[in-house]
RNA sequence: GCCGCGUUCGUCUAGGGGUCUAGGACGCCGGCCUCUCACGCCGGUAACACGGGUUCAAAUCCCGUACGCGGUACCA
């Protein structure tokens, strides 16, 4: 049987990284085996919904690079992929497990609800369940008569559908990642799968759909890794084979804690795919870190493409334990990934930064600048920086004049000014040359010429080799800046 | 509280009974290259949570403790 996976977000904000993540090791696993990645929107809370979270997941799995197969927009076999599209799928499911008494009706009111806590909340139990042990002091259709249950139904009385858990089973079944788990039904609540608003919560849609879509292989967080025991119940009582199932561990903060909104806020660290995008990470940079949280392909290779990484990639090989972010090793990541691209592409994207900057810039300039600087770019936005590039210094670097500019410095820069001017060649080769003949006659140290140029025609005391920094800035302009700095910088 | 999962350098990790005086990467610190800053290269710093077992031998297997994370919703 060919491999099927599926990423399944909720729309309910900005697609994550630790959901671009789970979609990454999906897609990988599709690929890695010549299967299908399928993307489903889980939009069954009405009350969460986010109408912009859709074209957010839709392009923010585009950017990264991770096709679907299957899902909006492409459509598939298995259509529609919106599950509140799915109703009557779910229904007919939910009618099932009720026939076979493997799920009941349940007409408790949230009140109701709170009051049974109430009654058995003790410091031992702080949170007592709708389970076993309480659903017959409940109203539901295993407590009150057929025929009350049919009057309340025709009274049109607000119910929902509850897994009926049996009692004193164990659970087990195998993760990909961390073996064989078990649990023990006693732990495990009589789980609502049809909402009062008629609509499925995720652990019957899930069941219902993973199985209707035939998805071989479920990859998704830690956090769903209580909910298995239910699915592997709902699995059982409709018949069905459960799918392969792999709990990925959980993106913490850089400081161990959890990756809450609140906490990235205060460390000013992006949890969106579209923060990141912003911030100007590369796709290619923000996918080889992702696969590199909690999983490893064994060998001493760290850079890897996407393709690389379908090649090398295996789910045995995830880690267990909890990852905590470091900006650090992405920002290495991007760096290596940056440089590495064609001239060409870092040229595309390293455009809008410098234009929101300094304007626009030919496609020619662009080029030279990038080639120029691209060894010394971890990000694409870098180039914006190098603004001495793209027009005249407005000011000169302070800690670098007070290092570097000396009482002959502007003697020094206009006598190389001078004689600028009159190199027709105007090479890498000549300029230098020109320099060194300089400080010979001048009798002083080639540093006491370079490092005042430098500063006078970038406004810079750092940046690529002097003398290939002046050819891409060009005689002319060259000659004025540095008779502009003599001036101003006296 | 209960249930589940976890715990190797600061971080991501390799390792899965002897080859571990624990390897790699990021970061950090030195050095080389050099006109600066990077890149690159070379070197250094730094870890098996703790306590019991099992075994000739444990980072590796077992138990316990501590700690962390997840779950405990008519959210996913």
């Amino acid at each position: 049987m060919s491999v099927r996976v599926r990423f399944a977000p909720s729309p309910t904000g900005l697609l994550h990284i630790g959901g671009l993540r789970t979609a990454l090791y999906n897609y990988l696993l599709a690929r890695k085996h010549g299967g299908t990645f399928i993307l489903r929107i889980e939009d069954t809370d009405r009350s969460r919904y986010v109408a912009e979270a859709e074209a957010d997941i839709v392009n923010s799995l585009r950017w990264a690079g991770l096709a679907f197969e299957e899902g909006p927009g492409v459509g598939g076999p298995h259509a529609p992929y919106y599950q509140s599209e799915r109703t009557d799928l779910y229904r007919d499911a939910a009618d099932r497990l009720l026939a076979d008494g493997h799920a009941y009706l349940a007409f408790d009111t949230p009140e109701a609800i709170e009051a049974m806590r109430a009654r058995h909340t003790t410091p031992e139990n702080p949170s007592p369940r709708y389970d076993a042990a309480t659903r017959m002091e409940m109203s539901n259709s295993l407590t009150l008569s057929a025929d009350e249950v049919q009057r309340r139904l025709d009274a049109g009385e607000e119910h929902v559908v509850r897994l009926n858990v049996p009692e004193g089973e164990t659970v087990t079944f195998t993760d990909l990642i961390r073996g064989e788990v078990s649990f023990e039904t006693s732990g495990v609540d009589d789980q609502v799968l049809v909402k009062s608003d008629g609509l499925p919560t995720y652990h019957l849609a899930n069941v219902v759909d993973d199985h209707a879509m035939q998805i071989t292989h479920v990859i998704r967080g830690e956090e769903w890794l209580s909910s298995v025991p239910k699915h592997l119940l709902l699995y059982r009582a409709l018949g069905w084979a459960p799918p392969q199932m792999a709990h990925l561990p959980l993106i913490l903060s850089p400081t161990g804690g959890k990756l809450s909104k609140r906490s990235a806020d205060r460390l000013g660290l992006p949890v969106n795919v579209q923060q990141y995008r912003d911030a100007g990470y590369e796709p290619e940079a923000l996918v080889n870190f992702l696969a590199f949280l909690g999983w490893n392909p064994g060998t001493e290779q760290e850079v890897f493409s996407l393709d690389e990484l379908v090649e090398a990639y295996s789910v045995e090989r995830t880690g267990q334990s909890g990852v905590q972010l470091d900006l650090d090793k992405l920002a290495w990541f991007n760096g290596q990934h940056l440089r590495a691209l064609p001239i060409e592409e870092i040229v595309k994207r390293a455009r809008p930064a410098v234009e929101a900057r300094v304007g626009t810039v030919s496609d020619e300039r662009l080029t030279e600048a990038v080639d120029l600087l691209r060894e010394r770019l971890t990000f694409a936005h870098d180039l914006a920086d190098a603004t001495y590039l793209f027009a005249d210094p407005a000011a000169y670097d302070e800690g670098g004049v007070k290092k570097r500019w000396k009482d002959d410095s502007a003697d020094l820069v206009r006598l190389y000014a001078d004689r600028l001017e009159a190199d027709e060649a105007f090479t890498v080769e000549s300029t230098e040359a020109v320099m060194r003949d300089l400080a010979e006659s001048q009798g002083v140290g080639f540093g006491r010429i370079i490092h005042p140029v430098r500063l006078a025609a970038t406004g810079t005391p750092v940046g690529a080799g002097m003398f290939e920094t002046l050819v891409t800035i060009g005689r002319e302009a060259t000659v004025r800046r540095l008779r502009r700095a003599a001036e101003v910088l006296g």
